[in-house]
DNA sequence: ACGATATCTGTACAGTGTAAAGATCACTCT
DNA sequence: AGAGTGATCTTTACACTGTACAGATATCGT
């Protein structure tokens, strides 16, 4: 009834995490269509069909990585925003701006879990009304509801800034990404964002 | 020193845009990562192999494709302006707001060919300061241009316009199809998009 | 007409995902 | 404690993949 809890089990340990664990290395090294299920096995030292009591499918333990990588991006948003505040950073829009560097930076740094994240692995279910929103999205209300408090942006206009500013930001990650624009773009549609947002009486 | 011109050449025709079209195909209906050039080939008539006097690599002729799909894309975005122009609509927003719709139209109906384009397989040599700008970029400079001659968009603001119109609606795109947004948003971004540059004094 | 060259075939190999059946260990129940 | 149960892993096997290499074949320039 226990998984995947300490370290020492029987066989080899845990492998559902090692897999997974392993998986996202790997896809984060070389990108997710060059990992392949048997060299990732041998590696642990464990035989070529063994993942197939942990996962379904290869997609599966994909899948369950680029959710995996997700999350790591969450957690990077955060950080920024817990840096910036150490920094001492006053405003609502640094930390604002912030959360959209960090998420760009994710992608540049690390373009295959941002591919795998996004990149067909992880659609969701389909029919799922229950959709609690992901992390990233309540990270970027949060911050949207500080913008707020500070008097920078009209409620009335909140609510649909939140759809535009993760596309932009999102968008931009990605085009970059894929070299349909350069690296500056990046900064460039900071300010535009910020003079729109800010501009606002 | 002609390749690829006419219908009758010799062995097969000519093989290098079968392959290209095939290749297209199978991708628009299955995905990039389940076609394989064995396939591919069988069903074109042609021996395992033979692909390679025309690519060096899969990799190489899914990139190929790829930048047709990116083709494709530009198409219908000329296709969406052409038809509201016919249909009469007058104002330069409703041909901006067209073209949003007809770019995550596109990722909706043929969401293989656009994780193709954007997935990593065509990316830009890296080193490419000559880069003309793609055609996606070119239609969207030109709709904004008419917004500024009908004076619903600041000169000023137009330049930052681009790259923000772009991620967003590029953003928002991938976002559906990737589920992490319900589809209503594509509407709900058009609307703040409008709203942002229409209410510019 | 005749080489030169581009195009395609045949064969082969290493590597892949995964299905099926058997082995091995931890754990539970009496 | 001892037997059985179920989860975990191994072995073996199969169909399929991308692609290298060595020839065959048809086309074109001279």
């Amino acid at each position: 009834m226990s998984k995947a809890m300490s370290k020492p089990a029987y066989h080899h340990g845990d492998l559902e995490s090692a897999l997974l664990a392993g998986a996202l290395e790997r896809v984060r090294q070389v990108g997710a269509e060059k990992v392949s299920l048997r060299g990732l096995a041998a590696d642990l030292g464990v035989s070529p069909s063994a993942a197939y009591h942990h996962f379904p499918d290869k997609d599966a333990l994909l899948r369950a990585a680029g959710f995996a990588a997700i999350d790591k991006l969450a957690d990077q948003q955060e950080l920024a925003l817990a840096i910036i505040s150490a920094t001492g950073a006053d405003g609502a829009v640094a930390r604002f701006r912030a959360l959209g560097r960090s998420y760009v930076d994710f992608a540049l740094n690390e373009p295959h879990l941002f591919r795998l994240a996004f990149g067909g692995h992880c659609a969701i279910p389909e029919g799922s009304e229950n959709r609690e929103p992901s992390r990233a999205w309540t990270i970027l209300t949060c911050a949207l509801d500080e913008l707020v408090e500070a008097g920078l942006l009209t409620t009335e206009f909140r609510e649909k800034s939140e759809i535009l500013v993760w596309s932009a930001v999102h968008g931009v990650a990605t085009l970059i990404l894929e070299g349909q624009l350069p690296a500056e773009a990046a900064d460039e549609l900071f300010d535009s964002l910020a003079h729109m947002l800010g501009v606002r009486r």
